[in-house]
DNA sequence: ACTATGCTGTTACAACATAACATCTGTGTT
DNA sequence: AACACAGATGTTATGTTGTAACAGCATAGT
Protein backbone atom coordinates (compact mmCIF):
# COMPACT_ATOMS: atom_id res chain seq x y z
CA UNK A 1 0.00 0.00 0.00
CA UNK A 2 1.82 2.98 1.27
CA UNK A 3 0.02 5.60 -0.59
CA UNK A 4 2.23 8.96 -1.09
CA UNK A 5 1.37 11.35 1.90
CA UNK A 6 0.92 14.86 -0.61
CA UNK A 7 -2.59 15.81 -0.89
CA UNK A 8 -3.48 13.48 1.99
CA UNK A 9 -5.14 10.48 -0.45
CA UNK A 10 -6.29 7.69 1.93
CA UNK A 11 -8.05 4.44 1.12
CA UNK A 12 -10.39 6.01 -1.53
CA UNK A 13 -8.28 7.62 -3.73
CA UNK A 14 -6.34 4.26 -3.72
CA UNK A 15 -9.24 2.35 -4.98
CA UNK A 16 -10.52 4.94 -7.03
CA UNK A 17 -7.92 4.98 -8.95
CA UNK A 18 -7.92 1.32 -9.52
CA UNK A 19 -11.62 0.41 -9.90
CA UNK A 20 -14.02 3.21 -10.84
CA UNK A 21 -13.95 7.08 -11.75
CA UNK A 22 -16.79 8.23 -10.00
CA UNK A 23 -16.63 11.40 -7.71
CA UNK A 24 -15.56 11.31 -4.38
CA UNK A 25 -18.09 9.94 -1.40
CA UNK A 26 -20.59 10.73 0.94
CA UNK A 27 -18.39 12.62 3.09
CA UNK A 28 -16.06 15.34 1.73
CA UNK A 29 -13.95 15.32 5.12
CA UNK A 30 -14.07 18.93 6.84
CA UNK A 31 -12.26 21.77 6.08
CA UNK A 32 -11.87 25.03 7.67
CA UNK A 33 -15.02 26.65 9.49
CA UNK A 34 -16.43 23.09 9.64
CA UNK A 35 -13.26 21.36 10.93
CA UNK A 36 -12.51 23.91 13.53
CA UNK A 37 -15.90 23.91 15.23
CA UNK A 38 -15.75 19.98 15.10
CA UNK A 39 -12.51 19.93 17.07
CA UNK A 40 -13.85 22.40 19.70
CA UNK A 41 -17.11 20.29 19.93
CA UNK A 42 -14.93 17.79 21.03
CA UNK A 43 -12.10 19.92 22.75
CA UNK A 44 -16.08 20.62 24.67
CA UNK A 45 -17.05 17.13 25.42
CA UNK A 46 -13.55 16.41 26.72
CA UNK A 47 -13.97 19.28 29.33
CA UNK A 48 -17.37 17.98 30.84
CA UNK A 49 -15.57 14.56 30.64
CA UNK A 50 -12.49 15.73 32.71
CA UNK A 51 -10.41 14.29 29.83
CA UNK A 52 -7.83 15.75 28.14
CA UNK A 53 -7.58 16.90 24.57
CA UNK A 54 -3.94 17.10 24.44
CA UNK A 55 -1.92 18.08 20.91
CA UNK A 56 -1.42 14.33 19.28
CA UNK A 57 -5.03 13.76 20.20
CA UNK A 58 -6.16 16.58 18.66
CA UNK A 59 -4.05 16.45 15.61
CA UNK A 60 -4.65 12.73 14.79
CA UNK A 61 -8.36 13.39 15.31
CA UNK A 62 -8.02 16.61 13.04
CA UNK A 63 -6.49 14.38 10.31
CA UNK A 64 -9.25 11.84 10.46
CA UNK A 65 -11.97 14.60 10.16
CA UNK A 66 -10.20 16.48 7.00
CA UNK A 67 -10.14 12.73 5.61
CA UNK A 68 -12.25 11.82 3.00
CA UNK A 69 -12.06 8.34 3.50
CA UNK A 70 -10.63 6.07 6.03
CA UNK A 71 -7.27 6.51 6.87
CA UNK A 72 -4.84 4.03 8.12
CA UNK A 73 -2.60 3.89 10.80
CA UNK A 74 0.06 4.87 8.90
CA UNK A 75 -1.17 7.67 6.69
CA UNK A 76 -2.03 9.08 10.29
CA UNK A 77 1.90 8.60 11.06
CA UNK A 78 3.07 9.96 7.60
CA UNK A 79 0.93 13.27 7.42
CA UNK A 80 1.06 13.65 11.21
CA UNK A 81 3.97 16.42 11.38
CA UNK A 82 2.66 20.14 9.85
CA UNK A 83 6.11 20.17 8.57
CA UNK A 84 6.09 16.68 6.71
CA UNK A 85 7.98 14.85 9.82
CA UNK A 86 6.11 11.42 10.55
CA UNK A 87 5.20 10.57 13.53
CA UNK A 88 6.43 7.81 15.37
CA UNK A 89 4.00 4.84 15.78
CA UNK A 90 2.97 4.78 19.58
CA UNK A 91 2.41 8.57 19.59
CA UNK A 92 -0.65 8.16 16.77
CA UNK A 93 -1.44 4.42 18.26
CA UNK A 94 -2.35 5.78 21.78
CA UNK A 95 -4.42 8.72 20.23
CA UNK A 96 -6.09 6.47 17.91
CA UNK A 97 -7.01 4.46 21.58
CA UNK A 98 -8.02 7.40 22.95
CA UNK A 99 -10.21 8.69 20.53
CA UNK A 100 -12.08 5.78 19.85
CA UNK A 101 -12.59 5.51 24.20
CA UNK A 102 -14.03 8.26 23.80
CA UNK A 103 -16.11 7.84 21.04
CA UNK A 104 -14.27 10.19 19.13
CA UNK A 105 -13.65 7.98 16.42
CA UNK A 106 -13.99 4.50 15.13
CA UNK A 107 -11.68 1.47 14.03
CA UNK A 108 -12.79 -0.53 10.75
CA UNK A 109 -11.49 -3.75 11.51
CA UNK A 110 -12.22 -4.97 7.75
CA UNK A 111 -10.09 -2.28 6.58
CA UNK A 112 -7.21 -1.79 9.40
CA UNK A 113 -8.41 1.77 8.67
CA UNK A 114 -10.05 4.63 11.25
CA UNK A 115 -12.57 7.00 10.38
CA UNK A 116 -13.72 10.35 12.88
CA UNK A 117 -17.65 9.18 13.92
CA UNK A 118 -19.98 11.30 11.98
CA UNK A 119 -22.93 10.56 14.18
CA UNK A 120 -23.73 13.01 17.00
CA UNK A 121 -23.33 10.93 19.68
CA UNK A 122 -23.65 13.03 22.69
CA UNK A 123 -24.96 9.80 24.05
CA UNK A 124 -22.72 7.00 25.25
CA UNK A 125 -20.52 4.14 23.28
CA UNK A 126 -23.10 3.73 20.45
CA UNK A 127 -22.66 0.53 18.41
CA UNK A 128 -20.46 1.42 15.43
CA UNK A 129 -21.80 0.03 12.20
CA UNK A 130 -20.38 1.02 8.62
CA UNK A 131 -21.32 0.67 4.74
CA UNK A 132 -18.18 0.51 2.79
CA UNK A 133 -17.91 1.07 -0.85
CA UNK A 134 -16.27 -1.62 -2.57
CA UNK A 135 -15.48 0.62 -5.72
CA UNK A 136 -14.88 4.07 -3.88
CA UNK A 137 -13.66 2.93 -0.62
CA UNK A 138 -15.70 5.39 1.78
CA UNK A 139 -17.22 4.55 4.69
CA UNK A 140 -20.69 5.60 5.94
CA UNK A 141 -21.55 5.01 9.64
CA UNK A 142 -25.28 4.06 10.31
CA UNK A 143 -26.84 3.23 13.55
CA UNK A 144 -27.21 -0.50 13.12
CA UNK A 145 -30.66 -1.90 14.17
CA UNK A 146 -29.09 -5.22 16.05
CA UNK A 147 -32.38 -5.97 18.48
CA UNK A 148 -32.37 -9.47 16.28
CA UNK A 149 -28.87 -10.30 16.47
CA UNK A 150 -28.88 -9.70 20.48
CA UNK A 151 -32.00 -11.63 20.56
CA UNK A 152 -30.37 -14.53 19.19
CA UNK A 153 -27.19 -13.92 21.53
CA UNK A 154 -29.34 -13.76 24.06
CA UNK A 155 -30.90 -17.01 23.95
CA UNK A 156 -27.58 -18.75 23.49
CA UNK A 157 -27.20 -17.43 27.48
CA UNK A 158 -24.28 -14.51 26.01
CA UNK A 159 -24.24 -11.39 27.64
CA UNK A 160 -23.11 -9.02 24.92
CA UNK A 161 -20.74 -5.83 25.66
CA UNK A 162 -20.03 -4.77 22.22
CA UNK A 163 -20.76 -5.18 18.40
CA UNK A 164 -18.70 -4.34 15.19
CA UNK A 165 -20.89 -4.86 12.34
CA UNK A 166 -19.26 -4.22 8.80
CA UNK A 167 -21.05 -4.16 5.36
CA UNK A 168 -19.41 -4.39 2.12
CA UNK A 169 -21.13 -3.22 -1.04
CA UNK A 170 -21.32 -0.34 -3.62
CA UNK A 171 -22.42 2.75 -2.46
CA UNK A 172 -25.63 4.68 -4.66
CA UNK A 173 -22.99 6.43 -6.41
CA UNK A 174 -20.67 3.56 -7.57
CA UNK A 175 -23.64 1.94 -7.96
CA UNK A 176 -25.21 4.42 -10.89
CA UNK A 177 -21.99 4.70 -12.22
CA UNK B 1 1.75 -13.12 21.47
CA UNK B 2 3.36 -15.77 20.01
CA UNK B 3 1.83 -18.89 21.62
CA UNK B 4 3.88 -22.08 21.68
CA UNK B 5 3.28 -24.80 19.54
CA UNK B 6 3.09 -27.37 21.77
CA UNK B 7 -0.43 -28.51 22.51
CA UNK B 8 -1.55 -26.40 19.77
CA UNK B 9 -3.32 -23.92 22.27
CA UNK B 10 -4.91 -20.90 20.04
CA UNK B 11 -6.29 -17.84 21.48
CA UNK B 12 -8.60 -19.47 24.18
CA UNK B 13 -5.46 -20.57 25.98
CA UNK B 14 -4.17 -17.68 25.94
CA UNK B 15 -6.90 -15.70 27.19
CA UNK B 16 -7.66 -18.28 29.33
CA UNK B 17 -4.95 -18.41 31.66
CA UNK B 18 -4.83 -14.43 31.79
CA UNK B 19 -8.70 -14.06 33.17
CA UNK B 20 -10.34 -16.72 34.12
CA UNK B 21 -10.24 -20.47 34.70
CA UNK B 22 -13.33 -21.76 33.22
CA UNK B 23 -13.46 -25.30 31.48
CA UNK B 24 -12.97 -25.38 27.88
CA UNK B 25 -15.45 -24.11 25.67
CA UNK B 26 -18.48 -24.37 23.49
CA UNK B 27 -16.67 -26.25 20.76
CA UNK B 28 -14.27 -28.94 21.60
CA UNK B 29 -12.35 -29.23 18.46
CA UNK B 30 -12.35 -32.34 15.96
CA UNK B 31 -10.86 -36.03 16.90
CA UNK B 32 -10.47 -39.13 15.13
CA UNK B 33 -13.26 -40.04 13.51
CA UNK B 34 -15.30 -36.99 13.76
CA UNK B 35 -11.86 -35.25 12.34
CA UNK B 36 -11.71 -37.33 9.24
CA UNK B 37 -15.53 -37.45 8.30
CA UNK B 38 -15.47 -33.36 8.76
CA UNK B 39 -12.32 -33.63 6.33
CA UNK B 40 -14.37 -36.55 4.05
CA UNK B 41 -17.10 -33.64 3.64
CA UNK B 42 -14.95 -30.83 2.32
CA UNK B 43 -13.21 -33.46 0.38
CA UNK B 44 -16.70 -34.42 -1.18
CA UNK B 45 -17.80 -30.95 -1.57
CA UNK B 46 -14.42 -30.07 -3.97
CA UNK B 47 -14.92 -32.82 -6.04
CA UNK B 48 -18.24 -31.82 -6.56
CA UNK B 49 -17.36 -27.84 -7.57
CA UNK B 50 -14.11 -29.12 -9.32
CA UNK B 51 -12.11 -27.44 -6.75
CA UNK B 52 -8.77 -29.75 -5.17
CA UNK B 53 -8.63 -29.86 -1.64
CA UNK B 54 -4.93 -30.19 -1.87
CA UNK B 55 -2.74 -30.91 0.52
CA UNK B 56 -1.50 -27.59 2.33
CA UNK B 57 -5.34 -26.62 2.05
CA UNK B 58 -6.58 -30.31 3.59
CA UNK B 59 -3.99 -29.77 6.29
CA UNK B 60 -4.80 -26.31 7.30
CA UNK B 61 -8.24 -27.24 7.20
CA UNK B 62 -7.04 -29.73 9.54
CA UNK B 63 -5.64 -27.77 12.22
CA UNK B 64 -8.75 -25.53 12.33
CA UNK B 65 -11.32 -28.18 12.65
CA UNK B 66 -8.25 -29.65 15.70
CA UNK B 67 -8.63 -26.44 17.44
CA UNK B 68 -10.44 -25.51 20.33
CA UNK B 69 -10.64 -21.75 19.38
CA UNK B 70 -9.88 -19.64 16.57
CA UNK B 71 -6.10 -19.48 15.59
CA UNK B 72 -4.07 -17.38 14.34
CA UNK B 73 -2.22 -17.38 10.95
CA UNK B 74 1.26 -17.52 12.83
CA UNK B 75 -0.64 -20.46 15.49
CA UNK B 76 -1.09 -22.60 11.81
CA UNK B 77 2.16 -21.61 10.39
CA UNK B 78 4.13 -22.82 13.48
CA UNK B 79 2.16 -25.93 14.09
CA UNK B 80 1.60 -26.95 10.40
CA UNK B 81 4.36 -29.62 10.25
CA UNK B 82 3.16 -33.21 11.27
CA UNK B 83 7.17 -33.30 12.40
CA UNK B 84 7.28 -30.02 13.94
CA UNK B 85 8.72 -28.41 11.01
CA UNK B 86 6.97 -25.01 10.54
CA UNK B 87 5.35 -23.78 7.21
CA UNK B 88 6.11 -20.54 5.05
CA UNK B 89 4.02 -17.98 5.51
CA UNK B 90 2.61 -17.80 1.79
CA UNK B 91 1.38 -21.50 1.92
CA UNK B 92 -1.02 -21.24 4.84
CA UNK B 93 -2.64 -17.40 3.80
CA UNK B 94 -3.16 -19.02 0.71
CA UNK B 95 -4.65 -22.27 2.05
CA UNK B 96 -6.67 -19.93 4.41
CA UNK B 97 -7.97 -17.45 1.16
CA UNK B 98 -8.91 -21.06 -0.81
CA UNK B 99 -10.93 -22.08 2.54
CA UNK B 100 -12.22 -18.95 2.88
CA UNK B 101 -13.38 -18.86 -0.45
CA UNK B 102 -14.82 -22.34 -0.33
CA UNK B 103 -16.86 -21.61 2.88
CA UNK B 104 -14.91 -23.91 4.91
CA UNK B 105 -13.58 -21.46 6.96
CA UNK B 106 -14.26 -17.56 8.10
CA UNK B 107 -11.34 -14.94 9.29
CA UNK B 108 -12.51 -13.02 12.41
CA UNK B 109 -11.33 -9.83 11.61
CA UNK B 110 -11.53 -8.41 15.14
CA UNK B 111 -9.09 -10.94 16.57
CA UNK B 112 -6.78 -11.33 13.32
CA UNK B 113 -7.82 -15.30 13.42
CA UNK B 114 -9.78 -17.94 11.68
CA UNK B 115 -12.05 -20.52 12.38
CA UNK B 116 -13.54 -23.54 10.57
CA UNK B 117 -17.34 -23.40 9.45
CA UNK B 118 -19.24 -24.74 11.84
CA UNK B 119 -22.61 -24.64 10.20
CA UNK B 120 -24.00 -27.38 7.94
CA UNK B 121 -23.51 -24.70 4.92
CA UNK B 122 -24.53 -26.83 1.57
CA UNK B 123 -25.63 -23.68 0.80
CA UNK B 124 -23.59 -21.19 -0.54
CA UNK B 125 -21.73 -18.13 0.83
CA UNK B 126 -23.68 -17.51 4.02
CA UNK B 127 -22.76 -14.67 6.35
CA UNK B 128 -20.88 -15.43 9.03
CA UNK B 129 -21.68 -13.73 12.46
CA UNK B 130 -19.54 -14.40 15.72
CA UNK B 131 -20.45 -14.41 19.47
CA UNK B 132 -16.41 -13.83 20.89
CA UNK B 133 -16.35 -14.62 25.08
CA UNK B 134 -14.00 -12.07 26.01
CA UNK B 135 -13.10 -14.46 28.79
CA UNK B 136 -11.90 -17.56 27.38
CA UNK B 137 -11.63 -16.65 23.93
CA UNK B 138 -14.32 -19.05 22.49
CA UNK B 139 -15.67 -17.81 19.01
CA UNK B 140 -19.37 -19.20 18.33
CA UNK B 141 -20.51 -19.07 14.81
CA UNK B 142 -24.36 -18.58 14.44
CA UNK B 143 -26.80 -17.35 12.22
CA UNK B 144 -27.81 -13.60 12.09
CA UNK B 145 -31.09 -11.98 11.19
CA UNK B 146 -29.48 -8.99 9.22
CA UNK B 147 -33.42 -7.89 7.63
CA UNK B 148 -33.19 -4.54 9.43
CA UNK B 149 -29.76 -3.97 8.46
CA UNK B 150 -29.93 -4.45 5.44
CA UNK B 151 -33.13 -2.95 4.76
CA UNK B 152 -31.31 0.20 6.12
CA UNK B 153 -28.78 0.08 4.02
CA UNK B 154 -31.25 -0.09 0.75
CA UNK B 155 -32.81 2.69 2.16
CA UNK B 156 -29.41 4.91 1.38
CA UNK B 157 -29.50 3.44 -1.50
CA UNK B 158 -26.55 0.59 -1.21
CA UNK B 159 -26.14 -2.87 -2.65
CA UNK B 160 -24.93 -4.87 -0.09
CA UNK B 161 -22.80 -7.69 -1.16
CA UNK B 162 -21.35 -9.37 2.38
CA UNK B 163 -21.92 -8.39 5.69
CA UNK B 164 -19.22 -8.82 8.78
CA UNK B 165 -21.04 -8.95 12.42
CA UNK B 166 -18.31 -9.66 15.88
CA UNK B 167 -20.17 -9.63 18.94
CA UNK B 168 -17.91 -9.32 22.20
CA UNK B 169 -19.19 -10.67 25.34
CA UNK B 170 -19.33 -13.83 27.84
CA UNK B 171 -20.06 -17.08 27.33
CA UNK B 172 -22.51 -18.71 29.13
CA UNK B 173 -19.89 -20.43 30.90
CA UNK B 174 -17.67 -17.26 31.92
CA UNK B 175 -20.62 -15.25 32.98
CA UNK B 176 -21.92 -18.22 35.17
CA UNK B 177 -18.40 -18.56 36.94
C1' DA C 1 7.00 21.95 47.40
C1' DC C 2 5.57 16.88 47.08
C1' DT C 3 3.66 13.18 45.06
C1' DA C 4 0.49 10.40 42.43
C1' DT C 5 -1.31 9.77 37.98
C1' DG C 6 -1.56 9.99 33.41
C1' DC C 7 0.58 11.53 28.95
C1' DT C 8 4.47 11.90 25.90
C1' DG C 9 8.90 10.71 23.44
C1' DT C 10 11.89 7.18 22.03
C1' DT C 11 13.98 2.81 20.89
C1' DA C 12 13.41 -1.42 19.62
C1' DC C 13 10.86 -5.23 18.23
C1' DA C 14 6.80 -8.40 17.53
C1' DA C 15 2.95 -9.84 14.79
C1' DC C 16 0.52 -9.95 10.52
C1' DA C 17 0.54 -10.28 5.51
C1' DT C 18 1.99 -10.17 0.57
C1' DA C 19 5.01 -9.46 -3.90
C1' DA C 20 7.58 -11.74 -7.09
C1' DC C 21 9.35 -15.47 -9.40
C1' DA C 22 10.76 -20.19 -10.24
C1' DT C 23 8.93 -24.84 -10.32
C1' DC C 24 5.68 -28.39 -10.41
C1' DT C 25 1.25 -30.86 -11.42
C1' DG C 26 -2.82 -31.96 -13.45
C1' DT C 27 -5.79 -31.54 -17.66
C1' DG C 28 -7.02 -31.10 -22.16
C1' DT C 29 -5.12 -30.79 -27.00
C1' DT C 30 -2.42 -31.79 -30.99
C1' DA D 1 3.41 -39.23 -26.54
C1' DA D 2 4.57 -34.37 -26.63
C1' DC D 3 2.76 -29.96 -25.79
C1' DA D 4 0.76 -26.01 -23.75
C1' DC D 5 -2.14 -23.95 -20.47
C1' DA D 6 -3.95 -22.94 -15.91
C1' DG D 7 -3.61 -23.23 -11.35
C1' DA D 8 -0.97 -24.70 -7.10
C1' DT D 9 3.19 -24.81 -4.67
C1' DG D 10 7.95 -23.57 -2.78
C1' DT D 11 11.02 -19.95 -1.67
C1' DT D 12 13.10 -15.55 -0.76
C1' DA D 13 12.51 -11.32 0.59
C1' DT D 14 10.03 -7.51 2.11
C1' DG D 15 6.07 -4.64 3.35
C1' DT D 16 2.50 -3.40 6.76
C1' DT D 17 0.45 -3.12 11.24
C1' DG D 18 0.90 -2.84 16.14
C1' DT D 19 3.25 -2.93 21.00
C1' DA D 20 6.58 -3.50 25.02
C1' DA D 21 9.37 -1.07 27.86
C1' DC D 22 11.24 2.73 29.99
C1' DA D 23 12.62 7.58 30.75
C1' DG D 24 10.94 12.16 31.21
C1' DC D 25 7.22 15.70 31.59
C1' DA D 26 2.82 17.85 32.94
C1' DT D 27 -1.18 18.37 35.66
C1' DA D 28 -3.92 18.24 39.70
C1' DG D 29 -4.49 17.26 44.61
C1' DT D 30 -2.43 17.66 49.15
Amino acid sequence: MNVAARGRPGLAEAMHAAECHHEEGVHPGLKGHALRRALAAAQARCQATQERLTEPRRRVLELLLEADAPLKAYDLIATYGEDGAPAKPPTVYRALDFLERQGFAHRIESLNAFVPCRLDAEGENHTAAFLICSCCGAAEEFEPDLSPGLAAAQAKGYVVASVTLEARGLCPACRAG
